[in-house]
DNA sequence: AAGTGGTCTAGACCACGGC
DNA sequence: CCGTGGTCTAGACCACTTT
């Protein structure tokens, strides 16, 4: 996202916040000019905000303040409070953490320079003692000025965003795709070489569009299993 | 999505079929004028066909081909209907199918007594003629009054449930997990033995409550990807 | 330095909703 | 009918990769 529309998304979203829920936009034609920017340039803003849910446009009617979020499907949660829900104790073991430049492919889904310092460590996550995925997980380190890698060897990680620095994950965006382990990862999850994975891609971001963090795990296949309630679209 | 663009997006989904994984594509400046459009318009396909995993672009090198994972999203979807949402043609091969008494397992998760007639049909599912998974599909027989199981050998399943016998999915439970492929699957997706793949199960009710089917797929692990969005709870 | 994708602009026309 | 969002255009400049 260009310079432009990182100015010109925080505008459109103060804007918003001074309406009230199904309140009109003026239309994109005067926006775009009391704005000083190209209307495909706020078009473009205006879409984002609509796929996050802060808006809702009506061809023809006018784009529309949406307050009220509806569509909660699947569920963020973490390694901790996945295995708190099926009770089972979580534990991890720190394998290295270090803080170094985005670079190009982690600043693009994360939303930063490459040169910005990004936090990344790897853990393995353990649930009642037993080794159960690998996990690599990389945040903005502006984001959490002042923390000790070492704190996260054996907590979780959604809490210390909270309850330290108040950052709340919102929303994120996963993918699953099947996969063999490693020679590393097999020692470390005390399985075969080339034992069945599920690896599991995972960004989130806060309600202000915040990236909080990209994570790449790999699973035990023949000990996790990945559960979703559906839904029929209407 | 405007006319302009999709008569663009099949021709350039064209090209990209000509042209072999990592090659490249000409240079955006190039190809929308050999196209007649212009460069924004191309841009804007050539965007999605990114997002769906078609195309890699790298800044200052070029548009190059990817051979890339397929990716579902969250909601119910058939086979048929993922893979329309994916603007891929999707097709099956009936392998075998049979009535019989549900028996034990089968009933308890249909909620039938074991004595009731459960259709099973075993399906090859193609997307764009490649194989992409082997899915069973177990169904209440007595939902489904004199269905020819042969007319599922193409088409989907949904929308005959609902067109024929007004039986409308409703919600559903679905599990994923790592395996790996056995000897009947890895030839019939034309994959080798063992290779990685997802197993997906999944059972479906009506509004009411009223079990529809049980599912169990496998999915090849070099070809599919699932895509889920996720929202924190409140 | 040359060529690539990424962003932004100003303006046109289309399709739809509400008056 | 007019005003709205949706699409498309031609062209400019920027940031980056490659040579």
């Amino acid at each position: 996202m260009g310079e432009t529309q990182e100015v010109l998304r925080q505008e459109v979203l103060a804007r918003i916040h001074g309406l009230l829920d199904g309140e009109r936009l003026p239309p994109e034609r005067e926006l775009c000019q009391s704005l000083g920017v190209a209307r495909e340039t706020l078009r473009q803003v205006l879409g984002e905000l609509t796929q996050e849910g802060y808006l809702v446009r009506r061809r023809g009617a006018g784009t529309f303040v949406a307050r009220s979020k509806i569509t909660q499907q699947t569920q963020i949660r973490s390694f901790t409070e996945d295995m708190r829900a099926r009770r089972m104790s979580s534990s991890s073991k720190l394998l290295w953490h270090r803080r170094e430049p985005a670079g190009a492919r982690l600043g693009a889904v994360l939303r930063l320079s490459p040169g910005e310092p990004v936090l990344t460590l790897r853990r393995l996550r353990l649930a009642d003692g037993e080794p159960m995925a690998l996990e690599t997980v990389s945040l903005p380190d502006a984001l959490l000025p002042g923390l000790e890698p070492e704190v996260l060897a054996d907590a979780s990680l959604y809490t210390i965003l909270d309850e330290r620095f108040g950052i709340e994950v919102w929303a994120g965006d996963q993918t699953l795709e099947a996969t063999v382990t490693d020679r590393e990862e097999s020692e470390l999850l005390g399985v075969p070489l080339l034992s069945p994975g599920l690896l599991v891609e995972r960004v989130t971001w806060t309600r202000d569009g915040r990236r909080v963090e990209a994570t790449k795990s790999t699973y035990r296949g023949d000990r996790y299993r990945f559960h979703i309630d559906l839904a029929r679209p209407a």
